[in-house]
DNA sequence: CTGCTTTTGTTATTTTTATAACAAAACTTG
DNA sequence: CAAGTTTTGTTATAAAAATAACAAAAGCAG
């Protein structure tokens, strides 16, 4: 058993938890702690400390009894999980203000992933350097991402020309694709797609506080019973 | 039965999805169709057939059988189920690339959500409107959200400044919060908080790049057994 | 050194989510 | 008009994810 690659078995949810693990833990070893229990690392994501035990239990990482887990420890073998073994190359495509936010975002954080070029259509932006990424016209995209070896790409366009960019992504031979563009895209298989759209995560948070004001109201309601209800 | 606001219950993914749905839906109404059938909604989504039609019986609405969903009339539904009766009003702290950028996705979009204002430590910035949003100092944080009774935040500072500005959200009453920042923070009871860190994303994207690139290499092993295979 | 507390690691159970299966309706084709 | 096709709506089943339950270890208090 134990097979070497096991970690490809992993849970989707486990492997997102395991880079929020990681965030945080380099926050805490900034402030100077080298150990730490489930019950803190859960409470800083804001799940039950049992998930976070049964995260490490996936990952076969132990802690001890009365300390905790080592955070130095525990960022390597998550890091040893979840990051690549060369550093991936990623591009920016469309160096709007959402693209210049993802290049300073990825920055100096220390991952194995490096945003390595940006692209945009407006010839003004193109040559220029953003935050020390040179932005590239999007004629260049596929020979550049050829040449250089660029396995990631990230959509960040305006949603009319997702879907072109995409094509030209996926001809050059990317890997995987994040788009954050609200337009859905298409990729072969292979490619492995993340969509993140925005306005669906801020649309849910206002449902989320109709509900909550309705819940609200309605136990008010319960609580001064001045009308039947209708159950 | 038949509680008037039954929406309540709906799993939180179909929430999600029924978002998305409606974006999809607008964009096929703009190409001018009136009619669509759940796999053409599913293709668009990269879900199953199945997850729509299920996800509108949850909502109770039905379709006609040769001719599927009227596009108009589910737009309507799913408004009725995740809009809010009132316009929620919402403001952008930290006006930098990211929030400039959010302000921009949101307007114009037609939902009931309105982005009423933006707010900034820098004061070169205050004062200064951006796509139309006005940019006040983060002084008049508090002030401006109880005298605009706005409900939603949305956080885009840098994440030394997360918790301190989500305080600020917080004591002003806001009611729903959406973290864009690396920083986890915490809010109370009745506050209902969604973290979204673009790095969680880009770092699952690289590990599926990953195993994908392993799972190949393995596939092609097998394919040409010249040497013998542990296990 | 005995009992109490804390925390881990793991198995068992429950809940949530997605998929499969299929009857019924409504149209098409011969 | 009978047989075949397509698509919906719904129930049944399976898979994934989260939670609960609890033994064992390791320290502390008396």
């Amino acid at each position: 058993m134990q097979v070497k690659n096991y970690y490809r078995n992993l849970p989707h949810k486990t492997i997102e938890r395991l880079s929020q693990y990681r965030r945080a833990l380099f926050i805490c070893l900034d402030t100077g702690k080298t150990h730490i229990f489930s019950h803190e690392i859960a409470n800083i994501q804001h799940i039950t400390p049992v998930q976070v035990r049964r995260d490490l239990m996936l990952i076969e990482y132990s802690g001890t009894l009365r300390k905790g887990y080592n955070i130095q420890e525990l960022i390597g073998v998550i890091s040893e999980i979840i990051d690549n073994k060369e550093s991936v190359k990623a591009v920016v495509v469309g160096m709007g203000d959402l693209g210049k936010a993802l290049i300073k975002y990825v920055k100096g954080k220390r991952h194995k992933l490096e945003i390595v070029a940006g692209f945009d259509i407006n010839s003004e932006k193109v040559g220029k350097k953003f935050s020390g990424i040179k932005c590239y016209s999007v004629d260049d995209l596929e020979s550049e991402i050829k040449k250089q070896n660029i396995k990631l790409g990230i959509l960040t366009v305006p949603e009319g020309q997702a879907k072109e960019m995409t094509a030209h992504l996926v001809n050059a031979g990317i890997k995987g694709l994040l788009n954050y563009t609200p337009m859905p895209v298409n990729v072969p298989e292979g490619v492995h797609l993340e969509e993140y759209d925005m306005i669906t995560t801020l649309e849910k948070v206002a449902f989320y506080i109709k509900v909550n004001e309705e819940k609200e109201m309605a136990k008010e309601t319960t609580e001064t019973p001045q009308k039947q209800k209708g159950r």
